[in-house]
RNA sequence: GGGCGAGUGGCGGAAUGGUAUACGCGGCAGACUCAAAAUCUGCUAUCAGCAAUGGUGUAAGGGUUCAAGUCCCUUCUCGCCCACCA
C-alpha cells in the first residue's frame, strides 16, 4: 500500500494550483461572494502563526463557498509601507523597494506552501507606484471636498521613530509598535476630518453584521455623549464655556475649573495668583502624557478669577486643574462635587464648597431652562478626533501637494499622479519634525500648477494607515490604470445591480475613477456592504476597522463607491499563545514558524487541520504541538482506509483487463456490499448512508456557523465510524470533499483516485458540496431517556415508529429501574416529550 | 473607574433549557516486536464497591423550571479594550 507522504502530495497538488489557479470571474453568472482577510505587513520574519490562522479560517470558506456554487474572490497582497522595513533599510543599507520585493516573494512562496486558494492573479502591493497613485488619488477627493486639511498643533510624537502619531496609534501613552513614550511636539500636520463621520461610524454599525464587541469598542472609541454647552460669564467680555452631561446639576456647581492650557487662564489671572499659576502651568507641561495619567491626587490652583453662576447669581472660583483636559469637550468644566467624585475630590483636598441638597429637575427640563435664559445650549461632544494624517517619513506615500508662495496649497493635477518616492541614499528620519524627503532638493523643487513659480512638494507620507483602509476596493479591478475601480466592477462585486451604475460612468476608458462633480454612484442604494465577510485581528477594531469604514462612507458619499458601508460581515479571529500561555515573542523565543511545522514532515494540510481544531475561530488559545501529531495522524488513517479501497478496485480491474473485460467498470467494485464490517461489527451510529448523511450534514452546519473545531471533530468521528465499516469509493469521495477546505492536498489527491473513471467529476474543484436523503438520518431504534425527578434513571430503546405520548408514558412507568426509584412515593406528574425522546416522572 | 467576554477532566475543548465531558492531546494497560518506535485494541471526572451499581460533580451562593453548564440575581476570579472624556 503507498504510504501518505504529505510533502509529495503537497508539492503535487501545488504545482497543479499554480497551472490552474483559482481565478475569481468579473460579472461571472454565479452568486458572488467576497472574501477578504487582513492583507499582512511583509516582514522579513516571514508568515507567523496568526497569519496562518486567518488566512486557514478564510480559505475554509473560500473553499466551502465554491463548493456550493459561489464565484469566490479570496484576494491577497501586501501592506508594505512602514517603519520595520524603512529601519531594516537603514541599518542594511538595502533600499526599501529591493527589501519589501524579497519579503513579498518570501511571503508568497509560503501562501502556496499552505495551499491558501487566493485568486494569485490580483496580488496587491501598496508601495507599487500604479497602487499608490489611487491612495493619493483619493486623498486629493478628501483635499476637494474639504475633509484634509492642514493644522498646527500639539500632536503626539513619538521621539524614537521620529515621526507624528494619531490618537489610535497611542496606547496608554507609548507608541503602540515601538513601546517608546509618546511626547507633544507643535508640528503643521495634515488632518482627516474623521470627526465629521462620527455619528455616520455609530449609525453604520447599525446596517452591518459585527460582533457586538467589535461594534461596541468602535462606539466606545467614538465616545458620543449628549450634555449642554453652558456659558459661565467672568466679566462683561469674557465668558468661559463648559461642556457638562448633566445640566441637570447646575444648581449645585459650586467652582469652575479650567485646563491648565486653557487660553483664557492668562487673561483670567488676578496679579497675586500669577506666579503660582505660571509655575503650575510650566510643571503641568513638563509632564509626559503617562505621568499626568498616573498622578493619583489631583492638583491645581486658584487663579484669583471669579465666574458668575447663571441662576443663583453666585461667585465661583475659577481654579486651573490636571484632570481636566484641554482636548475633550471646551477644555473647562462646571464642578459639581455633590455628584461628581471628581470634583468632591477636589473640592475636598481644596476646602471648596459642596452643595448638600437641592432639587434635580429632568434633564431636559433642565435644558429648556437652559436655552430660554439664554446661557447655553444642547451640545453633542465625541472622543474621537481629527485623524492626524502626516507622518515624516520616507517610506509612504507622498501626500499629492505643492505648496505655491502665491497660490499657497495646490493639489497635484490628477495627470500628474503618482507622486512617486523618489529613490535615494538615505532614508533616516530627522529630530526636526521633517521628512527625510525634505532634504532631496531636485525632487521637493517644483514649479507651481497653478501659477508656474518656483513652489515646493509637500514632503510628509501618509501613515501607513492609508494604503488598507481601500484595499479592498483594489480588488475587484486591481489593474485598472484609469480608475481605482471600474464603476461596473465596484458594482458587481459589491452585489449592486447594474442598474445602479449610472450609464455614462460604467466604462473604464473616458472614466479618470469617478469625479466629485458627478457621481457614479446615486446615493440611497441598500447596504449588501462590499465585501461579504472580513477577517481580521480584534486590535485593528479602532484603527484599520474604523479608518477604512470613514473612508468608505465618504467615498459613499461622493458617488464613488456603490454601498455605504464596506463590510457587510466582519469577525475577529483569536490570538494564538505559545503552548504555556504567554503571548508569541521573538524576545521569548517562543514563537512558531508554519514552515517549520510542515517540513517537519507533517505537511500543510496536518497543520491547517490542527488550526481549524485548535478552538472556536475567536479564541485566544494556546497552541499545542501535539495536535498537529494528531491531526497528522487523523489523515494518515484516512489515506489507509482509501487506498485499501483503491487497491481493490484497482486488482479488479487488473482481472477484468486479463480476462479481457472493460476495466474498472463501476460495477465490478468488490464494496458497499454489506455495509458492516461482519469481524467489527456496526458502529453506534450505524450503517454508511447514516454515517454519510450525518457527517455531510454536521460539517456543513458547523462551516455555515464558522465551527471550524466541531467541523473537524464530526470528520474524525465520521473516519471512526466509516473505519469500523466497509466504505465504498463513492462514499469515500464524498468524504473527500468534506475535508477538502480543511485539508485540500490529500483530499484533492484521494478524490482523483477514487472516482478514477467513475461517473462524477474527475477533479475535486468541479465538484459540488454533496447532498444527503433526510431519511438517512432516521433512526430505525429510539434510545429514550427516562427521568425521575430530572434525573437520569433508565434507558430504553424503543422502535421509532411506535414513539407516542401515550406509549411512553406507559413504558416509562413499566420500566423497573424506574419503579425501583419510584417506590411507594405517589407520582406528581409525568412529562413526556416525544420529540426530545425523553420522560420525567416527577415524584 | 467604564465597556465587553469567559470560568466545564491532567490539557485544548464539546453540549437547539432535556443522557455533562463529543473530538483530540496526554496518561495507563494489552497486542504486534529480540527490542524500541510506529500502528492497532481497551480504559481514563471523582468518591465508595470485586462487580453490578450507587453517591457527588460544569468558580461560589441563591432563584426560576417537571428539568439548569445553559436563563435570572449576588459574589469571586481571569482575559481583552478604553480610561481624570466632565
Amino acid at each position: 500500500m503507498e504510504k501518505y507522504n504529505p510533502k509529495a502530495v503537497e508539492q503535487k497538488w501545488q504545482q497543479y494550483w499554480l497551472d490552474h489557479p483559482y481565478l475569481a470571474e468579473d460579472f461571472g453568472k454565479k452568486p458572488k461572494f467576497v472574501m477578504l482577510t487582513e492583507f499582512p505587513y511583509p516582514s522579513g520574519d516571514g508568515l507567523h502563526l496568526g497569519h496562518t490562522r486567518e488566512y486557514t479560517y478564510g480559505d475554509i470558506i473560500a473553499r466551502y463557498k465554491r463548493l456550493r456554487g459561489y464565484n469566490v474572490l479570496y484576494p491577497m497582497g501586501f501592506d508594505a509601507f512602514g517603519l520595520p522595513t524603512e529601519n531594516f533599510a537603514i541599518k542594511n543599507k538595502i533600499a526599501p523597494q529591493v527589501a519589501t520585493a524579497r519579503n513579498i516573494a518570501n511571503f508568497t512562496k509560503q501562501f502556496q506552501q499552505l495551499g491558501w486558494s487566493f485568486d494569485y492573479s490580483r496580488l496587491i502591493n501598496t508601495t507599487d507606484p500604479s497602487y499608490y497613485k489611487w491612495t493619493q488619488w483619493l486623498f486629493l477627493q478628501f483635499f476637494k471636498a474639504g475633509l484634509a486639511y492642514q493644522a498646527e498643533i500639539a500632536i503626539n510624537w513619538c521621539p524614537r521613530c521620529k515621526t507624528g502619531l494619531a490618537n489610535e496609534e497611542v496606547q496608554n501613552g507609548r507608541h503602540e509598535r515601538c513601546d517608546t513614550l509618546v511626547e507633544k511636539k507643535n508640528l503643521k500636520q495634515w488632518m482627516l476630518k474623521i470627526t465629521q463621520y462620527a455619528d455616520r461610524l455609530i449609525e453604520g454599525l447599525k446596517e452591518v453584521d459585527f460582533p457586538s464587541r467589535i461594534a461596541d469598542q468602535q462606539i466606545n472609541w467614538i465616545g458620543k455623549s449628549t450634555g449642554a454647552e453652558l456659558e459661565f460669564a467672568v466679566d462683561e467680555s469674557t465668558k468661559i464655556k463648559v461642556f457638562t452631561t448633566r445640566p441637570d446639576t447646575l444648581a449645585g456647581a459650586t467652582f469652575l475649573v479650567l485646563a491648565p492650557e486653557h487660553p483664557l487662564v492668562e487673561q483670567i489671572t488676578t496679579k497675586d495668583a500669577l506666579p503660582e499659576v505660571n509655575s503650575y502651568r510650566k510643571m503641568v507641561a513638563s509632564l509626559s502624557e503617562v505621568d499626568r495619567a498616573e498622578q493619583k491626587e489631583k492638583t491645581g490652583v486658584f487663579t484669583g478669577a471669579y465666574a458668575i453662576h447663571p441662576v443663583s447669581g453666585e461667585r465661583l472660583p475659577i481654579w486651573i486643574a490636571d484632570y481636566v483636559l484641554m482636548g475633550y469637550g471646551e477644555g473647562a468644566i462646571m464642578a459639581v462635587p455633590t455628584y461628581d467624585e471628581r470634583d468632591r475630590e477636589f473640592a475636598e483636598k481644596y476646602n471648596l464648597p459642596i452643595v448638600a441638597d437641592f432639587a434635580l429637575p429632568t434633564i431636559g427640563e433642565a435644558i429648556k431652562q437652559i436655552e430660554q435664559a439664554g446661557f447655553g445650549k444642547p451640545k453633542v461632544n465625541f472622543k474621537l478626533r481629527d485623524w492626524i494624517f502626516s507622518r515624516q517619513h520616507y517610506w509612504g506615500e507622498p501626500i499629492p501637494i505643492i505648496h505655491c508662495p502665491d497660490c499657497g496649497v495646490v493639489p497635484v493635477p490628477e495627470a500628474d499622479l503618482p507622486v512617486e518616492l523618489p529613490k535615494v541614499d538615505h532614508y533616516e528620519p530627522t529630530d526636526t519634525g521633517e521628512s527625510p524627503l525634505a532634504a532631496i532638493t531636485g525632487w521637493v523643487n517644483v514649479k507651481c500648477p497653478n501659477c508656474g513659480k518656483d513652489a515646493k512638494r509637500e514632503t510628509d507620507t501618509m501613515p501607513n494607515w492609508a494604503g488598507s483602509s481601500w484595499y479592498y476596493l483594489r480588488y475587484f479591478d486591481p489593474r485598472n490604470d484609469k480608475a481605482f475601480a471600474a464603476p461596473d466592477k465596484l458594482a458587481y462585486w459589491s452585489g449592486v445591480g447594474a442598474g445602479k451604475v449610472s450609464e455614462q460612468k460604467t466604462g473604464s476608458e473616458d472614466n479618470k475613477g469617478g469625479s466629485v462633480e458627478e457621481p457614479v454612484f446615486a446615493s440611497g442604494a441598500k447596504n449588501t456592504g462590499a465585501v461579504d465577510l472580513y477577517l481580521g485581528g480584534m486590535e485593528h477594531t479602532t484603527l484599520h476597522l474604523l479608518y477604512s469604514r470613514f473612508w468608505h462612507e465618504f467615498f459613499y458619499d461622493q458617488g464613488l463607491v456603490p454601498t455605504p458601508e464596506p463590510y457587510a460581515a466582519r469577525r475577529g479571529q483569536g490570538i494564538i499563545l505559545a503552548a504555556d500561555g504567554r503571548k508569541m515573542s521573538k524576545s521569548l523565543g517562543n514563537v512558531i514558524n508554519p514552515s517549520s511545522v510542515i517540513e517537519d514532515g507533517y505537511g500543510a494540510d496536518a497543520l491547517r487541520l490542527a488550526i481549524a481544531f485548535l478552538a472556536p475561530y475567536d479564541q485566544t488559545t494556546p497552541w499545542n504541538p501535539e495536535g498537529v501529531a494528531g491531526t497528522y495522524r487523523f489523515l494518515v488513517r484516512f489515506w489507509n482506509l482509501c487506498q485499501g479501497v483503491i487497491e481493490r478496485a484497482e486488482s479488479v480491474a487488473r482481472r477484468g483487463i486479463t480476462e479481457g473485460g472493460s476495466p474498472s467498470a463501476r460495477g465490478d467494485f468488490p464494496v458497499a456490499t454489506g455495509e458492516i464490517d461482519p469481524v467489527r461489527g456496526e458502529p453506534p451510529c450505524g450503517g454508511m448512508r447514516k454515517v454519510r448523511a450525518k457527517t455531510i450534514k454536521k460539517v456543513q452546519d458547523n462551516l455555515e456557523a464558522m465551527q471550524y473545531n466541531t467541523a473537524v471533530a464530526a470528520l474524525m468521528e465520521g473516519l471512526n465510524s466509516l473505519a469500523k465499516l466497509t466504505p465504498d469509493a463513492d462514499t469515500l469521495a464524498d468524504f473527500c470533499i468534506l475535508l477538502s477546505p480543511f485539508a485540500p492536498h490529500i483530499a484533492n489527491e484521494l478524490y482523483s483516485q477514487l472516482v478514477a473513471d467513475a461517473p462524477r467529476p474527475q477533479n475535486l474543484d468541479d465538484a459540488v458540496f454533496p447532498t444527503y436523503d433526510e431519511k438517512d438520518l432516521l433512526e430505525d431504534e429510539v434510545e429514550v431517556v427516562i427521568q425521575v425527578n430530572g434525573k437520569l434513571r433508565s434507558k430504553i430503546k424503543v422502535p421509532a415508529d411506535k414513539i407516542d405520548e401515550v406509549y411512553l408514558n406507559s413504558i416509562a412507568h413499566s420500566d423497573a429501574k424506574v419503579k425501583s426509584f419510584i417506590g411507594s412515593t405517589p407520582v406528581k406528574k409525568t412529562v413526556v416529550l416525544p420529540e426530545r425522546r425523553l420522560v420525567n416522572v416527577v415524584i
